[in-house]
DNA sequence: CATGAATGAGTTTTCATTCAT
DNA sequence: AATGAATGAAAACTCATTCAT
């Protein structure tokens, strides 16, 4: 990879929005494949049809515009969250449900799962120095506390466990099948993603939240 | 930091044992914080009392050295593990003593758990081309393969969940807990290494297994 | 040689072809004089207006930038062999004409004698690796062929030596005189290129071509 | 290639000339490959069965080597030229069968042809160093000297050549075709060394110097 | 004579960032 | 908004040479 621009320019664009938007994506893949250290400027720019010095109009500097990828990674997940519908099952199969989306939700967003790693890595430094991401918490632990009111005022679920313990639970299984994958791979040949064991691990959490919730 | 030596020439020693140990000390720390990308050559000479020269002349690179790293971080663990002595419980305390043990083995190696991680980031890529590392199986199946023979022969758990899937479920819980800290702590406001409220999180992974694996 | 950059910002200019080429024709003489690993990237930059920096910008490596200084030392010699004219001349008088200017070519060429010296020194595996060099024969070969032909039809000239063992028989020669003149010098006491000899290694090189070639 | 010794202590030799005949040897052939900046110390070292340290204590420095190297194959060419014997030939056959053992010997030797052409690019610096070999002419002059005396004698050879000037000829046409052999490969596609072409090639040669030689 | 360990100075290469147009 | 050229600082890596045993 050269650090000459290469980029053709005759396809380029002059749309703001989608230049911003084009940055945005190549620079998301590009930070979860190699990390924050690992990913290269110059080579965000090349795999867009902008060049380096977009890059640094829109973003500032690569911590910039990690942030921003930080930033609409969580942003995706959470409009995502919002759409949780479980209002109308019973709690019990509420809180399956809840689990099972969660299940679905990461295995479709890797990159997001990857970007929570690598910030973590740092000490989720980046995430401390947005303006909108904390504290601005997860809508789908609302959606936990009411499906948690109702079961204990129905009597069918433990009084003990708080919301937010149900969403570590889940998102535990849920995020170490995603991020840990290439290692669980490695040392022990199973692939937590192997399509046909994919309803196996689906059920299992779904079994693990019922089990651990419902009242005896 | 100088591309200098700075190293003080005086308490150099000549034990070639304790200077490739205290090499890959002091890189285990810098890899764990740093990520493979972040950390520097240059740092991890200046914390130890050799120079950069010998950090190559003990592991040929940069990928030498972390390679070397995460072999001794596995080893570590593999050796922990395989001092795990619950045999002399019943299948459901000794489950129950195993996840809790294991709680207690990922809190006190988080750079374990961090060198995982950044191994993931990277797709494993490097723990594949260890030549000590994958394939080579993890004690702490087998232990829990023999609990889940005797609780089987017993009658008192249950048939259909396999030690993989055991050691993925303590796992995911252990490892989320450590390996998400600063995510989880930015965005709910809640440490999940809290002290005071570390028995309740280990209470409850003992929980989650022995209600996943009891036989109703 | 210090590491630190030390060429005048002053004088800096923007103009690609020149920084291009101003560091080419460096690395050239840098080359030719040390060989390809007793070259430092760090000199030739020193002795340029440009810094280190623009060298990896403009050939990506120290090979790189050997290899476009081998393209351009052929592509100067090449373009000299298309300028040559000796169609004018009978046969022997055009082959004496062809090797005299050859002599003097590359006796005013030395650098690119000692430029595929040093080639050959590592197996032109360099000059392999060019996508423009191999295969491309030279002009003069086809110089040499016409005079060959014509000099056959005319029965002036032998048939059985092909243009290539003619080229080869000049080649030598004028090469053996800058290539190996130090140690001849040395090991001898005389200079090859004593100008006070010149003439009569010139009259001794036509001599040779004229006494093989010419039919008996 | 590492910088560690790896050499199996098992089959070291104590004896001193073996020893020292086993670096130089070993040595040869790197320079030889690699020019002087590109051979390796350690590489010298790992190929022999001693230790690095044997090379500084039996030549001082890459330098000292490197001298040594070169003396010894100019004393091994010398004394192949000490054997020759062409007394018994008349002039003209002499000075064919001196070519062609030449040629022959040149072939032979490509590591010294290739430690001459390494030699040059360093202007002859070290051989100059030499205690033993500049000035020490070699034996083949007087070879030549006693046939062009004979030859003039006896009016069969011209008399304006001198020794010199004959072994210049007939250096250049072996050294080249040993020298530049690569590029030429590279550059024309005919390998100057192929077993084919090899007594065209010698005959080629004695003809050039017959030719030359004769009195019309 | 022999050797594994160690070293300092240098050498190539990389990378985020900025400038002139 | 856009761009090719340029940059400084630092990072990885190398190598001849020496030391302690």
């Amino acid at each position: 990879m050269s650090t000459r621009e290469t980029a053709p320019a005759a396809d380029r664009v002059r749309d703001p929005q989608r230049t911003r938007a084009e940055i945005l994506d190549v620079a998301t893949s590009e930070f979860a494949a190699n990390g924050y250290a690992g990913a290269r400027v110059d080579e965000i720019a090349a795999k867009t049809r902008t060049t380096k010095r977009m890059i640094y109009y829109y973003f500032e500097s690569k911590q910039g515009l990690y942030l921003a990828v930080l930033e609409q990674a969580y942003s995706v997940i959470r409009s995502l969250e919002s759409g949780l519908d479980v209002e109308h099952l019973d709690p019990l199969a509420a809180l399956r449900e809840l689990a099972e989306l969660t299940f679905d939700h990461h295995e479709s967003h890797p990159d997001f799962i990857r970007l929570v790693s690598i910030e973590n890595i740092h000490g989720a430094k980046h995430l401390a120095q947005s303006e909108m991401l904390p504290g601005l918490s997860a809508p789908v632990l609302d959606v936990i506390g009411r499906i948690l009111e109702r079961g204990r005022a129905a009597g069918v679920l433990r009084e003990d466990v708080d919301a937010l313990d149900v969403h570590m639970l889940i998102s535990s299984y849920c995020v170490f099948r995603i991020a840990n994958r290439h290692t669980f791979s490695t040392i022990f040949g199973r692939d937590l993603l192997d399509p046909g064991r994919r309803e196996h691990y689906r059920t299992m959490l779904g079994d693990l939240v019922v089990e651990h919730l419902a009242r005896r």
